[in-house]
DNA sequence: GCCGTTTTCGGCCCGACTGTTTTCAGTCG
């Protein structure tokens, strides 16, 4: 069993975990935390690294010792030094993490004092109410801990963007109509759109007396207030959602967006230079000594550190700090560089609306193109079409084609990967086609070798344009088929392939950290919305989020593209002349 | 345990809020 990048950021993080209930050196900690995050957002395999021999000590966050670890986790699979730590502290008393309000420190007396070792444990003595006897421990404790109890019954996963737009957008509308209120932003991994949010954090500015955090904590929708400050208050929604809402003067603004929107290893690496430079960053601005040097705007902020702005999408510390030092910052896609969708299905299949309301939804986005790619026959819950039944969709799409205008409908289909690595349909009808999207709708428990060689034969057909939602997964719901995509996105450089990122919000597939080494691979990207509805065509904002997050620019991705460049890339991939 | 534009040793981001104590440790973001 090959050892993943995932298992050594397991290990790290354990070590983590039980380093800091023994009292550890804090510093230390972090190096394993930093170290796990490192190695768990590589997109090549760490253990491949190993084999050629690499020098693992030039990834960041990972110096001699750590990279021995890794080569003997790589080697054997585990690490003495945790299975050590593991008979010195009990390694499930790494679960009370799970419980907020409780830490290493408070961990650590609960284990000394009342042999608590799991959460099973802490149940029990909560029932009989003996931790409100212990030192720094009272009823209040207690009772929190009670309630994160029923909170984690109730596994409260991180929310889809998609869904955290909803929550907040209704949240923010309520703020926005408080008496003397400013600004009101919604920051955090939101605002660096993440394809999933665990808290929404909220930043407000306002004059005097505006009653901002009486306002937020009497929203109907609030079911707890965990805190409630002066500048900060933390609520819990009805829908489980953590809301934490903080408040500044104008003259803070930047300063706080940034600290607030993280992430956290992006501003403590940001703040690091500032500490180079004898300055001081914090919430409220940029400070030498007691004077204020900045922090009305993010850019102010940026500009004392010597750094341009930096979008909040690149901010995880994956090297747009340096890239920025050296003025190398992509150029990143706007909404507005989109010429149309090449991934779209009508009623014909399993989708909602016909040909021709599609093609004015898509008109009046601006759209210059709109591909619709029906299932092919082996999709059959989808409805999907045999060659037959295509030709016919094709013609239809001709003669609607004569009669629009400002839009042009091309004609493509969403094809089915085979398990043999082939496609659904010959290729005597695929060649009559626009383009092809290729996707895997079945054999999703194939080995992660054979479903690797199945993905890259299939790119062996010329009429192959873009694999469609590569890996699989659908967020919160259903994991990625196992693959190797590192391999699959090499073979798509090798053979001129495109790699979809598909829009839709349950799906944001590619990832952030496979669109950005698509990038770095020249390969080109096709962001499409799958939109079975009219509707769905709005998603289309969700996937330039990821995109913006995976570095690409407008120049990496094929629908950007006029339709006469586009179709002379899909030629120049069939073999027919340009 | 990592790392180097004051460094191979001595630092390592910074502040708000809670609960339990009476001035602050612990936790969180």
């Amino acid at each position: 069993m090959p050892v993943h990048n995932a298992d050594v950021a397991f290990i790290f993080n354990r070590i983590a975990d039980l380093l800091d209930i023994r009292g550890d050196n804090p510093f230390r900690i972090r190096a394993y935390r930093n170290a796990a995050r490192t190695v768990g957002e590589l997109s090549t395999s760490i253990s491949e690294m190993v084999d050629k021999g690499d020098d693992l000590s030039k990834l960041a966050g990972i110096g001699k010792d750590l990279a021995d670890k890794i080569e003997k986790i790589v080697a054997t699979g585990s690490l003495p030094f945790l299975e050590e730590l593991e008979t010195e502290v009990p390694p499930d008393l790494s679960e009370l993490f799970k419980i907020r309000g409780l830490g290493p420190r408070k961990i650590a007396i609960l284990h000394e004092q009342l042999d608590i070792s799991t959460l099973m444990d802490l149940q029990r003595s909560l029932d009989n109410k003996k931790i409100r006897q212990l030192n720094g421990f009272g009823k209040k404790t207690e009772q929190n801990m009670r309630e994160e109890f029923k909170r984690l019954a109730r596994s409260r996963q991180r929310l889809k963007l998609s869904i955290a737009d909803e929550i907040a957008g209704q949240l923010v509308d309520y703020l926005k109509k408080t008496k003397g209120i400013k600004k009101v932003k919604i920051a955090g991994s939101y605002r660096r759109r993440r394809e999933t949010v665990g808290d929404l954090d909220i930043l407000v500015t306002h004059g005097k007396d505006a009653q901002v955090m009486e306002r937020f904590t009497d929203y109907e929708d609030v079911k707890k207030i965990i805190a409630q400050g002066e500048t900060r208050s933390s609520v819990v929604l009805k829908s489980d959602v953590q809301v934490d809402l903080r408040a500044v003067d104008e003259e803070s603004y930047g300063a706080a967006l940034h600290y607030f929107t993280g992430s956290k290893t992006h501003n403590i690496a940001v703040r690091k230079i500032a500490v180079r430079n004898n300055l001081k960053i914090n919430e409220y601005g940029v400070f030498k000594g007691e004077k204020r040097l900045a922090g009305h705007t993010e850019k102010e902020v940026y500009e004392q550190v010597g750094l341009p702005f930096i979008p909040p999408e690149l901010r995880e510390n994956r090297g747009e700090i340096e890239d920025a030092q050296k003025g190398e910052l992509p150029f990143l896609l706007t909404i507005k560089d989109i010429r149309g969708d090449l991934h779209t299905h009508t009623s014909k299949t399993d989708g909602h609306a016909g040909l021709e309301e599609m093609a004015r939804a898509a008109s009046r986005h601006g759209y210059d193109y709109l591909g619709i790619t029906e299932h092919s026959r082996h999709l059959k819950v989808a409805g999907g079409l045999d060659a037959a039944e295509l030709r016919k969709h094709m013609d239809a799409i001709d003669r609607l084609n004569e009669k629009l205008d400002g839009i042009l409908l091309l004609k493509g289909i969403e094809v089915d990967i085979l398990k043999d690595g082939s496609l659904d349909l010959g290729d005597d009808i695929l060649r009559e086609l626009d383009f092809t999207v290729c996707s895997v709708h079945s054999e999703f428990s194939l080995s992660r070798t054979k479903q690797t060689e199945r993905i890259i034969r299939a790119m062996d057909n010329r009429y192959f344009q873009i694999l469609g939602h590569p890996s699989g997964r659908l967020i919160n719901e259903r994991p990625p088929y196992e693959v190797d995509m590192e391999k699959v996105i090499q073979a798509a450089a090798e053979k001129n392939c495109a790699m979809e990122l598909n829009a839709n919000p349950d799906r944001l597939d590619l990832n952030d950290i496979y669109l950005k080494f698509a990038r770095e691979l020249g390969v080109k990207v096709a962001i499409s919305t799958d939109a079975h509805s009219v509707e769905g065509l709005n998603n289309m904002r969700y996937g330039i989020g990821q995109a913006r997050r995976g570095w690409i620019e407008a120049e990496d991705v094929l629908n950007t593209r006029t339709w006469k460049e586009l179709k002379e890339i899909f030629n120049r991939r069939k073999g027919f002349p340009v």
